[in-house]
DNA sequence: ATATGTAAGTAACCTTTCCTGACAAATGTG
DNA sequence: CACATTTGTCAGGAAAGGTTACTTACATAT
């Protein structure tokens, strides 16, 4: 905690406010961190002179006093390069606006490319989105499934022969740029919490794909867990044998490629989401749908009480998840919390579109380089 | 982020280290904290002053150089009240030493007294504590149930009629002593976490009394969630209508005082467990206790997969819980969650005996005026 | 039109804090 | 006995932010 920690600081905090709360004058800003008018225009001078905010002209509305002189991010003026690795087949990655808008995009195929060559393609793709940015670069962020530490080192990403990779390490060697690693279900938890229409009170993002995956935002910060293997909700048990004498709403529990049955992914991965629809008629598919979402309603429910969690949020196919399938989850939550719980809990779709992945990635830039979040 | 903060930071730093590993000499400390031999002697000439600390002469083995003069944390020189309002009808107080270990005990009764009242026994027992403590008070420490803000407000108390009554302030104003109030779940968790057995990767307390309460500690800080209800698994449904077809090793889900039915708590509580067990054949009282504890792992296992929890730990009557239930749940548990989560996962009874609530109340003040936890 | 009050932004100075470099003291080692 | 090693302290300096006082620029009341 050297003093030149304190004004990074400092620094975050002005940033962070510019980011969430658009141009403001540098005594908005001094009253909303707390700082003196004298520290904040220090502060901001450095800013301007880094080329990060420029000035604005004075503020519009006349009120008494000296008019401000409004200072705002100059989100056009860098952007940040992120990719996104959850397709098994294809890398997907972009060059955003620090606004997290998309502005090129690029994409490499990865298919059977595992351990080195699977970097080197990552590598390759970072360097062609790098060079397509008309801006100077803040950095990279890569979302990326598997267990990954928050240093971005990936423990093990089986799908792509990674083991004990340092991979962040790595690629800043290699590109000369900053380069931030995470989970792909936990940057798209951040993405959600700073684009979306989160809260701001925690959330958890579940991630419905070829698996299930979830990142969990508590405090304004990913919840990392004790081996970094938070949010692997995948290969919970989800489907019991006594379930099945009832009627066998959702069949006998099914095999699971972990090598145990009745997992949450054996039900609810997209595969497994089309396969139980297919062929049925409408009303037979919601209800087939709805039978799904109840069990993820009772698998989410101690979680969302053990951390108060005010909204738990999908992301996937909307036309799989976003209709019985999620109303019959939070019905479940609901009825399966207690009232200060069930009350105020959410459980919708993410508010961003395909992209949210990539722009999660974007935060991880934004939060590593400027502490924006 | 004043000098002043980044002080009390490294000062902090200081008493943590000298709290977990004991007497140690200042250049130790400067390597442990990363701050020079300066900065660490200037601390810890303050904290000399301050009479936190005490030089123990040099360090009796033999090495090269200047031997060190070891300085330790004078355990012996301050103590702490604390007080447990689990109970309702007495509540418990303590005088403890800063090492956790008891020096005074009283107790006073609380029965039927609310509100306004209950307030004015709790201050007489706070008084009562820090006049019976032979040493200054470092600080008062309060567990009570219900639902209370970190800064010691208490939102909801129903047993004891308090609703948004900001106790913390109150006992501060009325005994002139910092005085920090928490969720008695909580600061169980808290004890735990500092003077017990703990891995120190998270941990997660659940307390089995007249109810169910859990205290999770994530990064060395407790969660508190949105509404800051975050721990209250003692309504989440446990028992389904369905589990009843095939034998009724539950019964029926029983009615609950909150309203619904099959509550965790109308199957774990101690009175519930009681009733259970009652006039049961030893092996057919342990088959019983396995069915709670089943249960018990299956509402668990998502919480711990979520957060990659390394350990669960059980807080009530012995007897009970630590058994049957306990191996149920853990099975039920590992059975439920993937291996690289069921695998390294622990659930095991407190280390602490029936005082761990008040040495968690304890840990408050630790960390509320010394930055230790 | 003028005076007054209010707010924004800046300059000079002070305090706090911690670092670097140098040094004395005390001990083991060759 | 000389020398390296380690501990702890002293002196000087750099970084950072607060405080006070000032200028600038506007709105509003007189």
């Amino acid at each position: 905690m050297l003093p030149e920690h304190a004004r990074a600081h400092h620094r975050s905090m002005v940033l962070q406010h510019l980011f969430h709360s658009g141009p403001r004058s540098r005594a908005d800003l001094a009253r909303a961190t707390g700082l003196t008018r004298v520290t904040v225009s220090d502060l901001v001078s450095s800013l301007l002179a880094e080329g990060l905010v420029s000035e604005l002209g004075v503020r519009a509305e006349a009120r008494v006093g000296k008019p401000a002189t409004l200072v705002g991010l100059r989100t056009d003026a860098f952007s940040i390069v992120a990719v996104d690795l959850a397709d098994d087949e294809r890398m997907h990655g972009a060059v955003l606006e620090l606004s997290g808008t998309v502005r090129e995009r690029r994409s490499a195929s990865v298919r059977g490319l595992t351990g080195a060559a699977a970097v080197e393609a990552l590598t390759a793709l970072c360097r062609e989105l790098a060079e397509a940015s008309p801006l100077p670069v803040l950095g990279v962020g890569v979302g990326s499934p598997g267990v990954i530490t928050p240093a971005g080192c990936v423990v093990q990403a089986p799908n792509r022969g990674w083991y004990d990779l340092p991979l962040a390490a790595r690629l800043t060697e290699e590109l000369g740029l900053p380069v931030h690693v995470a989970n792909d279900a936990n940057t798209a938890a951040l993405g959600e919490f700073t684009y979306g229409d989160a809260t701001g009170g925690g959330l958890m993002v579940l991630t419905v794909g070829g698996g299930v995956g979830a990142g969990i935002v508590l405090d304004g910060a990913l919840v990392h867990g004790d081996s970094h293997a938070a949010g692997e909700l995948g290969h919970v048990t989800a489907v019991d044998e006594r379930d099945d004498v009832d009627g066998a709403p959702l069949g006998r529990p099914a095999p699971c490629a972990c090598g145990r049955t009745g997992c949450l992914e054996t039900v609810l991965s997209v595969p497994a989401l089309r396969r139980r629809v297919e062929g049925l008629a409408p009303a037979d598919a919601a209800a087939a749908l709805a039978q799904v979402g109840r069990r993820l309603g009772i698998v989410l429910a101690p979680v969302v009480s053990a951390l108060n969690l005010p909204e738990v949020v999908l992301r996937g196919p909307r036309e799989l998840l976003d209709g019985p399938l999620r109303e019959a989850a939070l019905a479940a939550l609901r009825e399966r919390t207690m009232p200060v719980i069930s009350g105020t809990v959410q459980l919708r779709m993410t508010s961003l579109d395909e992209d949210g992945a990539l722009s999660g990635a974007a935060v991880l830039v934004l939060s590593g380089q400027l502490g924006v979040t």
